[in-house]
DNA sequence: CATAAATTTGCATAGCTATGCAAGCAATCT
DNA sequence: AGATTGCTTGCATAGCTATGCAAATTTATG
């Protein structure tokens, strides 16, 4: 490795092409105000040298770093997460914008990474199953640093906020529950402050109680194995519900596992189960998960859009939007007379399942 | 959003401090000569200000820009994936760098964007799951940016590389499914272009071969749904395997769920399945699938030092390096007398399946 | 107390690009 | 031909921090 060059310079760049260092700069920033032939000229030269513009310094130059920091969690627990990151990451690519990523685990808490962030003057931030403190969401307003929150409600008026109608979902829930015959009830939990798993379980109670009922709530800790444990518990009252509504997806299919390979249930004969999401997993023929999808590129798609258009221009007020979600009928829920598997129920259309992923 | 401030400057704090810029640069420099109380000074200063150093500045001063670029690919599709991502943030981060996150698909060419990579100056460049052409290779190695691959055999020298021994973890499926007595064997292949998926079927052929035997080969596409249909097509055959190696758990659980519920055969009665990774699904009862542990952890440090070191003195040659992987006995393939599920089989020792994740 | 040694400080500059401005130039019009 | 217009170009500087060096200050030593 004895050559390692310098990285070249626009400035030597120039004195090769017989130019001005602003002419390189310029050959390089489309739109500037340049002669195709000195164009040429540079670019040849550049090509000569391996010269390729510094992003560091035309960060620093123009203010601008064109990177997005996004902030994401439960990235091994739950399969929903890295679908969530692959259409931002693609995305922001897409736009143009770089992506620094940060993993964190629920518990962490963000007033740590938020500066690192800041510090390297980030454009914008996204982030996704965190959640954020108001002194932070000050700092960033502070900073001019538009940030975004994909799938948890908003704090204060500092940030957008993009999320599934988590209460509609619920109240579907609860409806297709009902109206298939159940008589008990029970929530699977993901965590006691997180907004998603709050708003799924307020609709799902709201609307069981308009008609005199009530679920049994246990915690399954937004993993597999919670859930799992979850569910035996469950079976362990003496009047074992008979209609389990989860979270997530893969609480649902924990909660699945469970009910099928530790207590001997046939689903949905003996036991109902509804989830939240419907990640790829939901649709395989082990699991057959009847679930809320929650419409990842439509979100995903408003979510950037907002963030970049904050971007450019700072007049713009955050916002907060509600996208609805699908009751997808699959077969892990009995139906009610009527519907049948493979068929999404939105609010606007019905519809056979036909997923193009 | 009326106030926003403009972001205070070192100069700016300098002033208020009644120190100098060099002053305000020392303070926020671990190790730099300052006296404690002009520190205080200044970091008083700072906090009035709300200043915070620019790292976009202080990457063009110093040309080290604390970043690494990550490449990943599969990220939605195998799980083992944002487990990788995962462990590799967090150590990077835990290591005082940076993530620049690109997530690419299989198909899509490096070469477009290793250059923006490249132009942001990171200090080191990760790829999982992508190859490096050598045209790359040789760029990455002109501009003095080292990069190690992570899962994936080396092009040429210029980078390091570090993987798991696929083709032992090849042999040790086929001795296993030879030593239970199995008869027709398979293989479902990941791609024909890619490194882990060729070395893990030479293994397993070449086990076979000393016996005189020799597996039919399927495409399964690296995902559960291409693994699914390959396990179809291995049912039509004249002689349908009863043993199933896969070059990875999530094709695994494709063709167990395709045994099971298109082809109405029993695991592992009629036909025994094996895969490779370890990912968490595998050890779910739904799945119980025996498997080639690939030890994430270990290979995350490895790779992650490798890289830091080169980053650090420029002396340092690539490495290749073979991370054992272990055998995981559960219950998706026949067990050989003497042996019980629940057993973790390692080169160096064997011991009862406890994991800690 | 005087001197040597060690520490702290500020000055000046490098690191690389973008861009406002004025000057240069060619093309167009009258 | 002379005047206008519009495009190109280079100059000079801003953007923010780190750091070598010499000067200034403090501390230690005899």
């Amino acid at each position: 490795m004895a050559e390692r060059k310098v990285n070249a310079t626009s400035t030597q760049v120039a004195k090769l092409a017989g130019v001005s260092q602003s002419a390189v700069s310029r050959a390089f920033t489309p739109g500037a105000s340049i002669a195709e032939s000195t164009r040429r000229k540079v670019l040849q030269a550049a090509r000569k040298l391996g010269y390729q513009p510094n992003a560091i310094a035309r960060s620093l130059s123009t203010k601008r770093s064109k990177m997005i920091g996004i902030v994401i969690a439960n990235v091994t627990t739950n399969p929903f997460y890295p679908e969530v990151l692959d259409a931002l990451s693609r995305q922001f690519q897409q736009r143009g914008q770089r992506v620094m990523l940060f993993v964190v685990t629920r518990d962490q808490n963000l007033d740590d990474i938020l500066p690192q962030l800041l510090e390297y003057r980030v454009d914008g931030i996204l982030l996704t199953a965190a959640t954020l403190s108001s002194a932070m969401a000050h700092e960033c307003a502070r900073m001019g640093v538009p940030v975004t929150l994909f799938n948890r409600s908003v704090p204060d008026a500092h940030a957008s906020s993009f999320c599934c109608d988590n209460i509609e979902g619920g109240r579907m829930a609860a409806r297709l529950f009902m109206k298939s015959g159940h008589h008990q009830f029970a929530f699977v939990a993901g965590s006691h402050d997180t907004s998603t798993s709050l708003e799924r379980e307020r609709g799902f109670r709201e609307e069981l109680k308009q008609h005199g009922l009530d679920p049994f709530i246990e915690m399954g800790k937004f993993s597999y194995q919670g859930a799992f444990e979850a569910a035996r518990r469950l079976m362990q009252l003496p009047k074992s519900p008979d209609a389990v509504f989860c979270a997530n997806d893969i609480m649902a299919i924990g909660v699945l596992d469970a009910l099928r390979h530790a207590e001997q249930k046939k689903v949905p004969e003996d036991v109902s189960v509804i989830g939240f999401d419907d990640i790829p997993m939901a649709a395989w023929p082990s699991y057959n998960l009847t679930t809320i999808r929650q419409p990842i590129e439509r979100m995903i798609d408003s979510a950037v859009n907002d963030l970049l258009d904050r971007i450019n221009q700072d007049t713009m007020y955050p916002k907060q939007e509600l996208v609805p979600g699908d009751l997808v009928v699959r077969s892990s829920a009995k139906l009610p007379s009527g519907l049948s598997s493979g068929w999404v129920i939105s609010t606007s259309e019905n519809r056979p399942e036909n997923r193009n992923v």
